[in-house]
DNA sequence: CCTTTTCCGGTTAACGTTAACAGACTCTGT
DNA sequence: ACAGAGTCTGTTAACGTTAACCGGAAAAGG
């Protein structure tokens, strides 16, 4: 219990001039190798640094030069492979820029999606990637920071502004080409998982789905689109492989079940054909399943996943481009949206072998 | 191409303080709500700072207040549900107390392990958790960290140092345990998927293996350990499902097959029984499989697959508290380590039903 | 009535860094 | 020898915030 010691504090120019008896100036231009400075006197320096295991204070260094090269990245769920790969593909393009990468996760809620920006705009981060779902009250304080004069660019999220930058994939559009695959292959009664029929608007793929029925002349049976409310603030251990499950339960145990269903994404997918498989049912001959995001699971599972693939390294890497130009252009620049096409990937779960 | 506008500047406790008619330090009592400040006075300032969108600047503030109310959370890889789960209950522990949690990602690099702690610590967040596996450079530079006074938790880092807590599973048992499951069933010949015989070192699973082997007088053919080598500093387009895939595809073309296989984790088991079905065998009448973390998705693969359990929730808020004992104790504590049980799941991927 | 406490707000001086400028000294070329 | 350029280091003044202190007014207590 006594094996305690007092506290270090963190040792600053002042010190490292001292020790090597030369102004903190002169430390500042060794640390950071700008300005002349001779060998002779940069060795006492770098031998008083690495003595006193010297760190330049970020704060004091980010409020001076008023810049602290460094982004910050909202992530909605960070257990999501699609956030992993984007966040892979945001942090190659800002570190070889030169820019750390701090990342804040919202878990879904909207307390927390601001608490995470806001706590990123606090410390000043040069800009912002902001990659979580839309909702008001995140829009609005989104808004305000932006006008506040942070550079914002948005992956995915449905929430326009004039000086932020939207990446988005086609989700619209994929939904609406897994639904017309499924339709292509005879299917009338299909399912969606994933959603409660209010609970969907902000969720393009299932749009997708909607408008595709509609095009061909299904309808759409409220019974059929099963799943959680998630536009609450709280998503208590959520599981989507676990939504799947239950959801294709439900699914199963209606009197005329569907034939096909198309699950909001891939671990949702997978729950729904362990559910299948454990009503004694085949893929796809009693059921066809699709997913979404082709994570490299999907083409594991039995039988292989179909999906949809969306070009997640290139939203990264284009949305860290574009805040780049935000940052680093003396104006700001005109607003610019992108949207990328996303690519059915037919594997076995729709069509047998 | 013209639609450009001139850069904002984000408004200072000045500003507001002009447009109040007040002195900064009056802004000030009102922004921290502390201090006496008469409710006409804060009526005044708090509109002059919803009026020029006023956000105080962290930078300044920390500098001031030597401290951040931040901490830093690094992972090796954020797409494991592991990591997911570790920084969902870390931030649950920290938010409560008033803490950001700001989230750097080494991509199992030592070069980018090294960056994520440093550009942390030079933001002089309060603190670190560490949960990249350990590396030597990473190593030497956590020491001098930790010895410049910054308070860290090492979280299933297989490295020790005086000033730092370590939180661990008892991965060694856990390996132990899955291995020696394996062997009660009767297997003899069990593979393990995951680490080349060399690159395995820091693996404690893959000790646990490796002792319950020896232990139960069973040879360990190096033909029958798989896996590609991960110390190296890179480790591009990694995918552990295909890892498991392609091992088990060498497993399963040798001369003698094992019966049972031991993967380094669920998503590599799950590869592996992907490339199991694909030629034609049964699980577990063929082959056997365990895997480790017991992820969501382990109770939904066809067979479901038996695994180890870490108790990922406990690790991650044992150590948030440990961290925030070493942060506000005026002291610095003495030494703490824990190392938690894990819990063998047995599934039907090696015990039929 | 006087003393003590509570309330309200201002003043000053850092926190650790770097941009800007200034001064001195050493070359180089003519 | 001298202008001009290049090299080396120091001085000053912020960047935006808050801890610590000070003083006056109003309220409370005796």
């Amino acid at each position: 219990m006594r094996r305690s010691t007092p506290k270090k504090k963190h040792a600053t120019l002042a010190d490292i001039a001292a020790s090597a008896g030369v102004t903190p100036m002169t430390v500042s231009r060794v640390v950071n190798g700008n300005g002349y400075v001779s060998a002779e006197t940069r060795e006492k320096v770098l031998s008083a640094v690495s003595a006193l295991n010297y760190r330049r204070n970020g704060l004091a260094r980010g409020l001076k030069r008023q810049r602290t090269d460094t982004i910050g990245l909202v992530l909605g769920d960070i257990a999501n492979p699609f956030a992993a790969e984007l966040a892979r593909a945001v942090r190659e393009v800002m570190s070889a820029r030169g820019y750390n990468v701090f990342i804040c996760v919202s878990e879904h809620s909207a307390r927390e999606d601001i608490a995470a920006f806001e706590s990123l705009a606090d410390h000043r981060v040069d800009g912002c990637i902001v990659a979580t779902r839309a909702n008001k009250l995140g829009n609005d304080r989104l808004a305000e920071m932006i006008e506040g004069g942070i550079p914002v660019v948005l992956i995915g999220r449905d929430f326009r502004h004039p000086n932020a930058d939207l990446i988005a994939a086609d989700n619209l559009r994929g939904g609406y080409d897994a639904t017309a695959h499924l339709i292509s292959l005879g299917h009338k009664n299909i399912g969606f998982i994933g959603v409660t029929p209010t609970s969907g608007v902000g969720l393009r793929r299932y749009h997708g789905y909607l408008e595709a029925m509609r095009e061909h002349g299904l309808k759409v049976d409220e019974r059929l689109i099963v799943g959680r409310a998630d536009d609450g603030d709280q998503w208590p251990g959520y599981s989507t492989e676990s939504m799947g499950y239950e959801g294709m339960k439900k699914l199963l145990a209606l009197r005329k079940r569907p034939t096909a269903v198309f699950a909001r994404n891939d671990f949702t997918a997978v729950g729904a054909m362990s559910a299948v498989k454990e009503a004694g049912l085949k893929i796809p001959g009693d059921i066809a399943i699709v997913g979404y995001d082709d994570v490299p699971l999907a083409a594991h599972t039995t039988p292989p996943l179909t999906t949809v693939r969306q070009p997640t390294r290139e939203q990264g890497r284009i949305a860290a481009e574009a805040l780049l130009r935000r940052i680093e252009s003396a104006e700001t620049p005109a607003r610019e949206e992108r949207v990328m096409a996303c690519e059915l990937v037919v594997r076995a779960s729709t069509v047998a072998e």
